[in-house]
DNA sequence: ATATTAGCTTGCATTTTGCAAGCGACCTTG
DNA sequence: CAAGGTCGCTTGCAAAATGCAAGCTAATAT
């Protein structure tokens, strides 16, 4: 049930739809970091990260929110701060990001290690359950570590949470 | 074996390091067009589609080839002419490319049928490997009808092309 | 020779982005 | 309860990207 259009589309085509609303270079950051690495508040994204400009970080969590791709509620013991969270149609974006990133670490010279990437194309059906599963759990623990220019070649978060466990947490922490 | 690096990466993250290079509102559409249209060349882009300018047109393509995602070559019969070509690392969008498909379809009003879009999403795989397929073979035949808001429900080129025909690989394979 | 086509380039107005500073509501501390 | 810090934004302004129309060059068609 997609709202009403703001402005008219450029054409039928579902890629160009969905490229109206996150072709740009920092609202599928923004959902990457809400889906796995458990950012939630306007600060936490403004700090961890690529730098975005609090003012761009701003409108694209209102157009975020007004796409239906997040949803926004202040924190009940601070009303100061807002959680922001994926909704369902933010979460059904999961199998986009990961075929980025399968690209981008296959093509693109990153700070993600090969055998982690292997582990990530291998396993799609089960990395994407996993993200699920922690959606509806509002398991906040970061899946993937951070992949840093220059991180260790040993896959930590990934291939853990990868192996057909029960849940496991693997406390990345640290930016 | 990518490039040189043009200018300093926000961060070390493949998906934002893929969004650095396909984070605009028309890369993936040209992408699309020489993908699943059979378009070709500078003048079809142009004109069959979304109404692209001809300046960003052209500084899209010169950015898509610099980044090895696509190659250009004149016609052999015409010298005026230039064909555009995906590169493997450009047919390699394709999955991301086919989720953002699927996702647009599933969340706003396109104009791509339900049931394509269920066939589709059944069956990503096969439709992979028709995608590569039709690009090893340089066949340009259409692979998707082309979406226009109202076009009839029923689908055209994909059911066609995704009914197990003859050969079908399943592209496992590594690189 | 002339006209047409294809693929750009150029100039210029509009829009979007990036950067720094500021601001008001809310908490915490003393 | 006043001072100060945090949080989520706005605002002003410069720089870059985009969109639009026109033009320009080389190659082909007539």
């Amino acid at each position: 049930m997609p709202g009403k259009p703001k402005r008219r589309r450029r054409s039928g085509c579902p890629v160009s739809i969905s490229l109206e609303l996150l072709g740009d270079r920092w609202s599928l950051l923004i959902v990457r970091d809400l889906m796995v690495r458990g950012l939630r508040t306007f600060s936490e994204f403004q700090g961890a990260g690529e730098g975005i400009a609090t003012n761009i970080l701003a409108d694209r969590l209102q157009k975020l929110e007004a796409a239906g791709i997040i949803s926004a509620e202040p924190e009940p013991g601070d009303h100061r701060r807002v959680n922001y969270r994926l909704t369902e149609k933010g979460i059904d974006l999961a199998p986009v990001l990961l075929e980025l990133l399968i690209w981008g670490a296959r093509h693109e010279h990153t700070g993600a290690p090969c055998d982690v990437i292997l582990n990530l194309a291998k396993n799609r059906e089960h990395v994407l359950a996993e993200v699920r599963r922690r959606w509806l759990d509002r398991d906040p623990t970061p899946l993937l570590p951070w992949f840093v220019e220059g991180a260790k070649p040993t896959a930590e978060g990934i291939t853990a949470s990868m192996r057909p466990g029960k849940r496991q947490h693997q406390p990345q922490g640290g930016r």
